[in-house]
DNA sequence: TGAATGTTTGACCAAATGGTCAGGAACACG
DNA sequence: CGTGTTCCTGACCATTTGGTCAAACATTCA
């Protein structure tokens, strides 16, 4: 075992400027790895090179290649629940929806490779995150799906299930980012970007879909 | 090189009784291991147990891991175009499109193992299929995408992208095999087959969106 | 300046992995 | 039955890969 360097030190907050650094370095260049390749498919040495530093280096912030990937996982699940998380219980319904649909496109848009990242780990049985599934995003779910329902039962929106609702939002939306290669190769030079039609697209379709 | 075993031999057909027994063994064992670990988190040693042979033995019947993979990917393109070939634009638009969804919804059913490897060839990039995308895929998805715009034109449903429209019918149905640990922990045990629910919200959902 | 602390690396290792090969076992068939 | 072909395996190999370590190099700050 390694036993110097900062990784063996359950830090808080990295110290140093060069900490601080190197960390968000390693950090980015494993999404862009990780994201591309899954966890298997990457290699500590793409990881290295990437980031700019050496295999050894690396190592020295970091424990082991599953560490990175926990810390990407763990950082990544807040940020994806942000949007569902602000949807307002006391705002007006259909705009609510809405609103939450263009916060996950936008975030497809901006964000591919932690949209990706997370459908890796996902699609290959969640192992990494099946404990955080249960307990932090089952909970919230459940909570916006009663939201959803009470708008429901008032007639404020269509009668819709609620938590398929939300996985059609999820899927509609992430679909942008995850099956990208497919989406522009159909699409072709004609729409170089998807996403401005994708949104009023969407926007359409939930519309239609929920006004009652 | 190893130039013995039928694998050198370009066969049209397996041969023998044990060589289509052998190769269907192996084929449905990667399928297994493929779908749920991607490529290159699989590995020859897995297949090998999983089909009930040995490693050498695998390799007798196949010239390389990736050749089994190529085959499998091949294979299931044509199986995976199916239901959109089968949309008939001589029907009912409404009818054609929703029995569309439920065709594919039902293949999210009982073919979640090759959702699941398309979906991972896709996310990584889809290097190995790029060339059958946009020679196959395209093509048909322009072609069925035209059917849609004249129905739409006609009047017969309402006004939509053609495109997004098929994105979203993919994407809908193929979540629930590629996202199932994610839907299966949200919807918890009180819901534990998800499919009927989503047959029931992706009919309503396509029929708001599509009556005219 | 110099000692303590933090950072970096070349060289190395063990395990895993894709693949090979020589030869033996099983089978088909005249 | 024998002989040619198909099928199968233990032993082996080269490469890749995650990870280690001692020692050199920087940086900080008293």
């Amino acid at each position: 075992m390694n036993e110097t360097g900062p990784s063996s030190r359950i830090p808080t907050q990295p110290r140093t400027r060069i900490q601080r650094r190197n960390h968000k370095a390693i950090l980015d260049a494993a999404l862009d790895v990780f994201s591309a390749r899954g966890f298997r498919g990457a290699t500590v040495d793409q990881i290295a090179l990437a980031s700019g530093l050496s295999k050894p280096n690396l190592l020295y912030y970091f424990p082991s290649k599953e560490a990175i990937h926990q810390q990407l996982l763990s950082e990544l699940l807040d940020i994806w629940l942000d949007p569902l998380r602000a949807l307002d219980p006391e705002g007006d319904p259909i705009s609510e929806i809405l609103a939450y649909v263009r916060r996950k496109l936008e975030m497809s848009r901006q964000m591919p490779r932690e949209s990706r990242l997370f459908a890796n780990e996902v699609l290959q049985g969640g192992t990494h995150l099946s404990d955080t599934l249960s307990k932090v995003l089952k909970p919230l779910v459940d909570e916006k799906a009663d939201v959803i329902r009470r708008w429901s039962d008032e007639g404020r929106i269509a009668a819709v299930h609620p938590h398929h609702l939300i996985f059609s939002i999820w899927s509609l939306t992430q679909h942008y980012a995850d099956f990208d290669v497919q989406v522009r190769t159909v699409l072709g030079n004609a729409e170089p970007d998807p996403f401005p039609e994708a949104e009023k697209y969407l926007v359409t379709l939930f519309t239609r879909l929920l006004t009652p």
